[in-house]
DNA sequence: GAAAAGTTCGG
DNA sequence: CGAACTTTT
């Protein structure tokens, strides 16, 4: 046993492979600690929501028995993770600390405290980029200020050097204190985080549908590569197709890197439009991530600050009641805010046309939206969450109020031409039984743009 | 199929 | 400047 092991300190890079981390710690050559922080007090950083806490689960799961099964225990600990990781330093002597980066405003003050302070007590600290394909602050415009359109940023993105290649897992680590552990530092039980619903268990519809864990997200990638790419550019619109990735929650947990989705995907098909519109998708969640780097504050404060000027009418909680259970009348809301109860997940039209519908017709604050999809979506992150909905709002980067009021009629009428997606989760309408919507689309798309007004005045 | 219409960014 | 923009009427 090595006197003084590296710490691979794992956060949203739930996963072995291309983990530029792990990978350094193996060069280095010291025993490994990996170690999962529960980090729900420190300053700032947002509580997990109840489908990420069922997904986390399963993906330390996967990723504990992926780590053991190359010699390493992971470690789990739960608290300030400053704190935590200060603690184990000092417990297992730790000469190296090693992590991938995050990006939120919260984790990178957690970190860089970290950092510092570790280097100054003389260990070798170093962080690694992982879950993004360019670092933020690389990808700037003609006037060296940070992009707030998609298409100008993606083209630069595209413009700039190639990501690199993955990293391949490694197949044999040294464990500090044996294969399994015992040597080691102690760590609780995973069952003891109690991150699965239990009275009432609602995860039903979330294990018919989705596998976490690195080896699925991967399995995942192919399938779509193989199946669905060809048709990509056109049918990813549809609601009644499976043709979109369903990669999210694997990029969220990190189960799956950038890196690995861009080159696997230029390998199998370089140059086809499939091709060429997913990894504009990718560039999507990369341009949420980098307007969060610039704006930390995504989550509670309009990107556009002409719009804390936006007169949202007082909420009445059954309003939003309605919105969240899928009773609002409008078949293709209803079917995808129950889709997303029952699954943990939504298409991503679905996302807009629901988006829309509670900012611009039922005039409810977007923050109340982004909190509901926070607990229910097992891929919401930091970033992309907090900015689609600031997207479709009007508030955030890229979003031209005016063109982003979705008529829900002729959404269903486009995207959904045969109603068998409505038809999956709206069935009571088949027995002809269709509630009546509980505002008129029309008058409320005029009292939208109205209050619009308001923010122009405010400009 | 055009107009509604505001903003960004590169040329 | 003018092209671009996950749309609606």
């Amino acid at each position: 046993m090595g006197a003084t092991p590296s710490i691979v300190w794992f956060r949203d890079d739930l996963r072995v492979g291309d983990h530029p981390a792990l990978h350094a710690a193996v060069e280095r050559g010291d025993p490994i600690v990996a170690v999962y922080v529960l980090d729900e007090d420190s300053n700032g950083v947002r509580p997990l929501g109840g489908a990420a806490k069922w997904w986390l689960h399963h993906s330390l799961a996967s990723l504990a028995g992926d780590l053991r099964d190359r010699g390493v225990r992971l470690v789990l600990r739960r608290g300030p993770a400053r704190r935590v990781i200060r603690s184990l330093v000092d417990e297992v002597g730790a000469g190296a600390v090693f992590w991938n980066r995050r990006y939120g405003g919260a984790e990178r003050e957690v970190d860089a405290e970290l950092k510092s302070g570790l280097s100054d007590d003389g260990l070798e600290v170093r962080s690694f980029g992982a879950s993004l394909l360019f670092e933020p602050w690389t990808i700037r415009t003609g006037s060296d200020t940070p992009f707030s359109v998609f298409t100008p940023f993606w083209k630069a993105c595209l413009a700039a050097d190639e990501p690199r290649h993955p990293l391949p897992a490694p197949s044999e680590l040294d464990g500090f204190g044996g294969a399994d552990g015992r040597g080691g530092p102690a760590g609780d039980d995973l069952d003891d985080w109690e991150l699965l619903p239990t009275h009432p268990d609602w995860a039903g519809g979330l294990r018919e549908t989705w596998e976490p864990g690195e080896p699925a997200a991967h399995r995942r990638l192919r399938a779509f590569l193989a199946d669905d790419l060809a048709d990509y550019a056109t049918g990813r619109d549809r609601l009644d197709r499976e043709q979109t990735s369903r990669l999210s929650p694997h990029l969220r947990w990190g189960e799956i890197s950038p890196h690995q989705v861009w080159h696997s995907t230029r390998e199998r098909a370089a140059g086809t439009e499939g091709a060429r519109k997913f990894l504009a998708e990718v560039g999507w969640r990369e341009f949420a991530w980098h307007v969060l780097f610039h704006f930390p504050e995504l989550a509670t404060k309009n990107w556009r600050s002409e719009f804390d000027a936006f007169p949202w009418p007082r909420l009445h909680p059954s309003t939003l009641t309605a919105w969240e259970r899928g009773r609002t009348g409008v078949p293709v809301v209803d079917a995808a805010m129950r889709e997303l109860w029952h699954t943990g997940g939504m298409h991503n039209r679905a996302r807009m046309i629901t988006a829309s519908f509670l900012t611009k017709n039922l005039l409810i604050d977007w923050r109340r939206g982004e909190q509901w999809f926070w607990d229910t979506l097992v891929d919401a992150d930091h970033a992309s969450n907090p900015f689609g909905w600031q997207w479709v709002a009007g508030s955030g980067a890229d979003a031209a109020p005016y063109f982003r009021v979705f008529n829900p009629e002729l959404q269903r009428e486009k995207f959904d031409p045969d109603g068998r997606y409505v038809g999956r989760w709206v069935p009571e309408l088949d027995d002809g039984d269709s509630p009546e919507p509980i505002v008129d689309l029309r008058e409320t798309r005029a009292a939208a743009l109205a209050a619009y007004e308001h923010v122009k005045a405010a400009k």
